[in-house]
DNA sequence: AATGATATTGAACTATAGTTCAGGTTATAT
DNA sequence: ATATAACCTGAACTATAGTTCAATATCATT
């Protein structure tokens, strides 16, 4: 189900083919049909983001303003425009943390991380549920998936170093103790609270 | 949907109506009948408890060894089925919160209030699915929730007034605190590691 | 054993949501 | 301006799961 993500890199080898070079025919996607998938990305975003996985697709081809039809023209199923919204929000994720890994002091950056979390999760359901529940994903999101696992263990593991955070946490217990902010009736004082709890519960016990 | 739970609390008056007397038309289900509905709900508690509130009828129906006809026959729809099952458990739930209610020290009584609901989210993903959300159901299952509802409070003010537990936390705070336990990663072992770190951010910080 | 109320059966109906595709439309190169 | 590949449309198809009901079978009473 790959797309057809291509970019034209020299315009002129596309028209002036030249003998014993192998050419490489690349596809400028139509205007409109830029256009279009544009709309649709955006609607399925905000769809998944407030229905969840459950989002119909005729709700974002209505919200896109276009046809069922060209929702499948150009992603091939509803899993793949899903995983093409939710790429984006995993990468986004990942550059985040990224930003944690150098925080001077290693449980400011647990903090932060579940805060980033958090806010995610309220504010995109399809994201709570993709991280918390392993769906069957295609590689790239796999992929994805398992480096941020990779980033959470290291923020976990500096916080380890220095005796803040229990010893004894893993990275797949994260999302687990997340997993009430997906609840509908999350709201965002109840999500303070929360947050409070579970950070004073990682810390390690005296 | 009223059902026919009717039990004969006097069968002669069935038989001999009495003049004056306004005689109640008892019926006593049939011994197969009875039979069949103790399988039914035998067959959902399971499958419920494997497959959560997704349980299909056609599953259930196989495990009992009917035909789905017969499930509606007893039951009028898949909620009314669920409720059931899920009445008797919200039942037991709310007499062992009883039994903690004397606990002498409060915060035990927190303690074993999560250890008790963990238990139960493991075994029965249906129990987790229900108290978490927030679906539709009827009057009795309802008014037993609620019920459910003043008895946390209760356990948890005992522990606030100790001062163990934080002032802040409410009712509405323990099924979501809880449920990660319902995911299908948890394990016995994760979840005891879980519950240490609930329980000890739910204390009083210092 | 006969009778009739009660219960069971399972194929068919319904509703929902993902997916397809034949035919019409439009952008773009010539 | 024209040709044509690319694109869009939306009604129809498919799959799934809850639900119905007319025909059939069974229990319990006489």
């Amino acid at each position: 189900m790959e797309d057809n993500q291509l970019r034209a890199p020299d315009p002129q080898a596309a028209q002036t083919p030249v003998a014993q070079e192998q050419t490489v025919r690349v596809r400028v996607p139509r205007a409109d049909a830029r256009q279009n998938r544009g709309r649709i990305l955006e609607a399925a975003h905000a769809r998944f983001a407030a229905d969840g996985l459950a989002a119909e697709m005729d709700a974002i081809a209505r919200d896109a303003g276009v046809a069922v039809g060209t929702l499948y023209h150009h992603f091939g199923t509803k899993d793949a425009l899903l995983e093409a919204v939710v790429l984006e929000s995993l990468q986004h994720f990942a550059a985040y943390i990224q930003t944690l890994l150098v925080e001077p002091n290693p449980w400011k950056g647990v903090e932060r991380l579940l805060h980033y979390m958090a806010e995610r999760q309220l504010k995109d359901r399809a994201f709570g549920e993709l991280i918390g529940a392993q769906p069957t994903l295609r590689a790239t999101t796999t992929a994805t998936k398992r480096a941020l696992g990779g980033l959470i263990q290291q923020i976990l593991s500096r916080a380890q170093a220095t005796g803040q955070l229990r010893a004894d946490v893993v990275v797949g217990d994260v999302p687990l103790l997340l997993a009430g902010l997906s609840e509908r009736t999350m709201t965002p004082e109840t999500c303070q609270r929360y947050l409070e709890i579970i950070l004073s519960g990682l810390r390690t016990p005296p």
